[in-house]
DNA sequence: TCTCCTCTGCAAAAAAAATTGCAATTCGTT
DNA sequence: AACGAATTGCAATTTTTTTTGCAGAGGAGA
C-alpha cells in the first residue's frame, strides 16, 4: 500500500480535511465512529449506519467522499489507524503511565482532560442537589437577575446571562455593561436577584454590589471558589467549589458545569416556563424576519 | 442465545477445552490469531486462512468445531472477548445508559456531572494531541489573533481572547466588537489568525468572515462540533468534536478545555513568551496604580 | 496391502455486504 | 412561490464472503 503515506493518520484529521463535503447522513455516521472507534473498525457498513440512524447507502457514500475506493477501503483505513496507533487498546492505568514517560513533550490534551474530569468528580463532594435546588428556586421565583463576574468569569457571566434569557427569565450581564452599572444598579428591588461569580481574584465590585443588593433587598446567589468565599454580608445562597490543587483545573468548567445544572433544574421546577421561553425563541429565531447573521 | 454463558470467555480457553479436536489446519488458524488477536477480530475469514496458509473453508469449520454456527459469529466472539479486555471501551456509552436508568435517584447534579464527564472522555477519542500543537503552532507564528463565536460561544470567545492576551498575544474578542466588526476585518492581513468557533447553530457571519480571511491571506482555525464542521474553504486547522447525543453534554465544557489545552501547549511551545507575559500581566495588575475595580 | 476414517482443498452455491440508479424530499435561491 | 441543486432512502444489482458437497490425500488398524 504506498498510498499508505497519503492517507491522513487520524480520523479527525480526515474530517477536517473534508469538512467542507460532508452532509447531515456523512455526520451522523462520522458521529458514532468517533464515539467507539474501535467498534466501527469492527463493524460493518450496516451495522455502523444502523447505529448512525442512517441508510447503509450512506456509508458508502461517505467512504467514496472520504477519498476512498469503497466502504471496505474506508474501515481497512479505520483498522489500521487503530492497530498503528495500539495506545487504545491499552488500559487507562497503561496510558497514564505511558503519558508521564513522554510528559513534557506530547500528551497536553490527556493532561488537560484528567485534570478537568477529576475536577469534576470532586464536585460530586463538594455540591449537593440541594445547593442547585436553592440556586433556581431563587431563580423561579425572581423578576430579573443581574449576573456579574471580573476576569474569566466574565466570559461565564455573559453565558449565565444569555442562558437564563433564553429560558425567560430576564437577566442581564452587568460586566457587558460596566459603563452602564450604576445606572443598572440603581433600578434594583427586593424582586431582583444578583448573582455573582468569583474566581482566584474576587474584584472589590463585588462586595460593593453585594452590599448594594443588601440594601435594597435583592437576593443574592454567589457561586465561588473557597478563596474567594468570604462574602460580606453571606449571599442568601452560596456554592462554594474547592479552588483546584496545584496543577488541577484552574478553569471555568466546574463552575460552568454547575450553572448548568442550575439552569437546567430550574427547567425542571418552574412549571414548563423554561421549556416554552426556549421553544419560543427557536420559532422566533426561524421567523422573525432578521438576518440570521445578528443571531 | 443461552449458550452465550458456555462460550468460554477467553480464546485460550476455548483452545484447551477443544484441543483433542484440533487438526492441522485449525492450529495453524488459531496460531495467527493468538498472534495478532485485535487484527483476528478485525479481519474476514478469508483474510486470516490466507495469512494462516490454509483454506477459507478451514476458518469455518474450526469455527464450527470451537462451537460456534458460522465464522461470522466465531469473530463476533473475538471482538466482544476484545473489547471486554480492554474495559475502557464499554464506558461512555454504556455508563451513560446505566445513568438513564438510575435518573432519578440522583438529581440533576449528579447527571450533568455524568454527562460532562462522558463527554470529555470522548475528546480521548476526537482529538489528538497533534490537532492541538496545530493550533498552538500557527497563534504562536501569527501576528494578531482574532476570534469570533455567536450564540453560546460568545462566552467562549471571550474568554479565549482573555487568556491570549494574557499569554501576550494579542487577540480581539469580535462578537464583543459587532459594530466595529468591519473595521476590525478590514486591517485583517497575512500575518493574523482567525479562530472561529461553531456549535450547534453556525451563523452565516461565520462563513462570510472566513471568505475575508481567505481573500486576505489570513490563517483560519475552526474549533466546531460534527454538525458545524462544513466551512468553506476549509480552515488551514480544525478540530471537530462530537456533537453530543440526546441528553449528554451540549455545553461548552468541552471545546472550552480544548482551547485551555491549545493555550497550554501554545506556553510550551513559544520559547517563554507565554509565561512572560503572563507573570508581567501579574506584576502590572499589583503596581499599575489604577483601581483594581477594573480589573 | 487393503479398508476405513478423517482432513484438506477445490469449486459451486448460498448468504451477506456493498454499490448504484432512481424517485422523493429538503434545502437555499431566484 | 417556484425552481434547481443536493441529499436521502429504497430497491435492484453487483461484488464479496461464507458455506457446503465432493473428491483426493494421508494414515491407522485389520
Amino acid at each position: 500500500m504506498e498510498r499508505q503515506s497519503e492517507i491522513p493518520q487520524l480520523l479527525g484529521d480526515l474530517i477536517s480535511r473534508n469538512s467542507t463535503k460532508l452532509t447531515e447522513a456523512d455526520t451522523r455516521l462520522l458521529d458514532v465512529m468517533m464515539r467507539d472507534p474501535i467498534r466501527a473498525a469492527m463493524e460493518n457498513g450496516k451495522a455502523v449506519s444502523f447505529r448512525a440512524g442512517v441508510h447503509p447507502a450512506s456509508a458508502v457514500r461517505l467512504a467514496r467522499r472520504l477519498g476512498f475506493k469503497g466502504y471496505p477501503e474506508f474501515r481497512t483505513f479505520l483498522q489500521a489507524n487503530l492497530i498503528e496507533g495500539g495506545g487504545d487498546f491499552e488500559s487507562p492505568a497503561v496510558r497514564m503511565a505511558a503519558r508521564l514517560v513522554r510528559a513534557e513533550d506530547g500528551g497536553v490534551l490527556s493532561s488537560v482532560l484528567d485534570s478537568e474530569i477529576a475536577a469534576l468528580q470532586q464536585v460530586r463532594n463538594a455540591v449537593s442537589d440541594a445547593d442547585v435546588r436553592g440556586f433556581s428556586e431563587v431563580l423561579r421565583d425572581c423578576r430579573r437577575v443581574f449576573v456579574f463576574g471580573r476576569g474569566h468569569s466574565v466570559a461565564l457571566a455573559s453565558l449565565i446571562a444569555l442562558r437564563l434569557n433564553r429560558s425567560g427569565y430576564p437577566a442581564v450581564d452587568l460586566a457587558s455593561q460596566m459603563h452602564l452599572i450604576a445606572e443598572a444598579l440603581v433600578t434594583l428591588g427586593s424582586g431582583d436577584v444578583v448573582w455573582l461569580l468569583a474566581f482566584r481574584k474576587s474584584s472589590p465590585l463585588i462586595h460593593q454590589i453585594r452590599k448594594i443588593a443588601a440594601e435594597r433587598g435583592a437576593k443574592v446567589l454567589a457561586l465561588t471558589d473557597l478563596l474567594s468565599a468570604r462574602i460580606d454580608p453571606a449571599p442568601d445562597r452560596q456554592i462554594s467549589v474547592s479552588r483546584g490543587e496545584a496543577g488541577e483545573s484552574q478553569s471555568l468548567v466546574v463552575p460552568m458545569t454547575i450553572a448548568n445544572a442550575v439552569i437546567l433544574d430550574l427547567a425542571a421546577i418552574d412549571g414548563g416556563r423554561s421549556l416554552h421561553a426556549l421553544s419560543g425563541f427557536k420559532t422566533f429565531r426561524a421567523d422573525c424576519g432578521l438576518s440570521p447573521v445578528i443571531l
